[in-house]
This record gives structure tokens, sequence and C-alpha cells, in this order.
DNA sequence: ATGAGGACCTGCTCGC
DNA sequence: TGCGAGCAGGTCCTCA
């Protein structure tokens, strides 16, 4: 599944395929693939005909491509089985791909695959305005100009507008930091330089809940799954049900560094999983069989202490952990 | 306000 | 051989 590290890779991977290249035309084979864009599948592909492609960029398990001036972006999240693939636009059409880009330059289109249909596309302006808006914003979330209500009644091109008079305030070195609006309340990830350890550590200790479900809490830290969570929790030795209220400072800084380990560590090993024009987001390629120590184990020896790794039921997914590593 | 649980979705595996 | 149940899980929505 398509977590932080597969996430990047895929980012990455098609950054430079797409970067500098004009939009065609936009196809939606499945309405679902848009079902939050409320211009709805033909207003998206209205709307993204002609757009150029400025960077591609990432929190957490979205990763969003800028456009045109930098006022809106093409945002992506892609579910449980989505990719995003180059290639050439004549190659036959699968039957799941959602939806499909191609450029004016007639090179490699962009295709939107997704089986299970979890995954999204939305256009979408940004969230901040210029940088004292921007730290208003921060402080009372009530106070951004482009809040959720507004960007759901306004169409793509009232919002294109609106984002382009703002953003002309804004210094192009500003626009990294921004966010697209529909992910504002999506939390830093523990790999980019905004993401907080002390703030992460104050709102952890403020919560009542238990630590996995903490960990999958995107708005309070993001680019974390199921399966990643399973791996830090082993590595850390905290047992999933931990509550949070419970945890030392000790403790939340063994969990961070595990989870920065494990999602470095993933990071590295899926970058080397994709070829040049074929940007490959399975969750069974590469690393995923290789160095996982709980996850999926059930039965298997823990590779500290040999214990059986035991399977738990857990938010109606699983929890794999070590009965003895993790009390 | 916050936490917990269900819905969404499709393909695969397993057991009868 | 065929079929149905169970399973996989990220995010949003609803309910308590």
């Amino acid at each position: 599944m398509p977590e932080l590290p597969e996430v990047e890779t895929v980012r990455a991977g098609i950054e430079k395929h797409v970067v500098g290249r004009t939009v065609r035309a936009a196809e939606v084979l499945n309405p679902r693939a848009v079902r939050r864009d409320l211009a709805g599948p033909d207003g998206f592909a209205a709307a993204m005909a002609g757009r150029t492609f400025l960077r591609a960029e990432r929190r957490g398990k979205y990763l969003w491509f800028a456009l045109d001036d930098g006022s809106e972006a093409l945002l992506a999240h892609l579910g449980m089985s989505g990719q995003l693939l180059v290639g050439d636009p004549d190659r036959p059409l699968s039957p799941h791909v959602r939806a499909r880009f191609t450029f004016t330059d007639g090179g490699p289109d962009l295709r939107f695959t997704d089986q299970r249909t979890f995954g999204h596309l939305m256009l979408v302006p940004f969230a901040s305005v210029t940088l004292p808006e921007r730290a208003a914003a921060d402080a009372d979330p009530s106070a951004c100009l482009v809040g959720p209500s507004i960007a759901r009644l306004t169409g793509h091109a009232e919002r294109q507008a609106g984002a382009a008079r703002r953003s002309a305030t804004l210094p192009p070195s500003a626009y990294s930091r921004l966010v697209p609006e529909p992910i504002r309340h999506i939390a830093p990830d523990p790999l980019e330089d905004a993401f907080d350890p002390e703030d992460f550590a104050a709102r952890l200790a403020r919560k009542k809940t238990q630590v996995k479900r903490a960990l999958l809490d995107q708005s309070l830290i993001s680019g974390i799954g199921n399966i990643y969570a399973d791996e830090a929790l082993w590595r850390a030795k905290l047992h999933w049900a931990r509550p949070t209220d419970t945890l030392e400072r000790g403790e939340v800084s063994r969990l961070l560094d595990a989870v920065r380990d494990v999602l470095t560590e993933a990071l590295k090993a899926g970058g080397t999983s994709f070829d040049a024009l074929y940007v490959n987001v399975n969750g069974e390629s590469g690393y995923f069989d290789r160095s996982l120590n709980a996850y999926g184990r059930e039965g298997e020896p823990c590779g500290r202490c040999a214990t059986p790794i035991r399977r738990d039921s857990f938010m109606n997914r699983s929890s794999y952990s070590c009965p003895r590593c993790q009390k």
C-alpha cells in the first residue's frame, strides 16, 4: 500500500517526466477518480486542459503538481492501489486506468491507475495566501480565506482567478511551503523540515487514545500507514495499544526515531524499484518482503527474541507485534 | 471537541 | 468447478 516512501518514490520518479509539459487533454475514465472535485468529471477535464506542470511536491501520502504560475495544483492521493504511470500514449489502455492526461508535445502520457478506487484526483487552489495571512491562518484555522466551505461552493474559474490574484503577492520562494487547500489539516510528515518533534510530543501527550491510532492520525503526523506503524512500533518496542498519555518522553523520542528510520530505509529501497518510464507503486515490489520485521509475519519468529509474531485485530485491520518485546 | 467505528471498493484466497 | 465469505486498508463521515 502506498505510504510515504512509496508516494515519494512516485513523486520523484514522475517529476522529471511531467514538469515543464503542458496538458493537451485530460480524460476521466471513471468518475469516482475525481469524486472529491466538485467540478465533476467534465469540469475537471476541461479545467486541466492547457495546464503546465510546474513542480511535483508531497506531504505525507498526498502528492500534488503545482500548475502554471503555481496558484493551483493537481492533487493526488493514491489510496490503496493507485499508480501514476508515464508511458507511450499509444500503449493499450488497461481496465484500471481511471484518468489520463496527454500532452501538447505528443510525448509520453500520464495515467492514473487504481484498481480499488480509493485514490482520487482534484484540481485545487493552494490554502495559504500571503505570509502574514498564513501566520494568522495557522493561529486560527477559521481565518483562512480559502476555507473548505468557500472552496466547495466556488467554481474552477473563480478559484483560478482568486488563487492567481492572491499568489501574486507571494515571493516564489514561499510556494514550496504552501499546501493545497484540501490538505491543510494534514500534519507535516517526519521527513520534512516543517515537522516539529516537540510539537508532536506535546500533542501526543494531550491525546487519549492508543499509540498506533495516533500514528495513523494524519492530522497529528502524516505519511504513516498500517505497515510502517507496525514496523515503527516493533523497532521502538512499544505495544500498539499503549495509551498515548502514559508514554514517557524517552519513549516518544524512541518512537520518532523508529518512524524516521523505517521510512528512510523503505524510501531507499523503494527508490530502486522503478525504471525510467514506468513508475511503480506496487506494494509487493522491492523491500516489502525483505525488510519487514513485524507486518504480515504472524507466527514467524521475532528478529530480536524469536518469539512468534502475533496478529491482533484492530480498527477492522491487523496489527502485528512481538508479544515479548512489545509489552 | 474528541474518539471510535463504519462505509467505501475490488480482486484475490480460502473453504465448502 | 463454482460460489460465497473473508480479507486487505486510507480517508471521510457519522455517531456517541
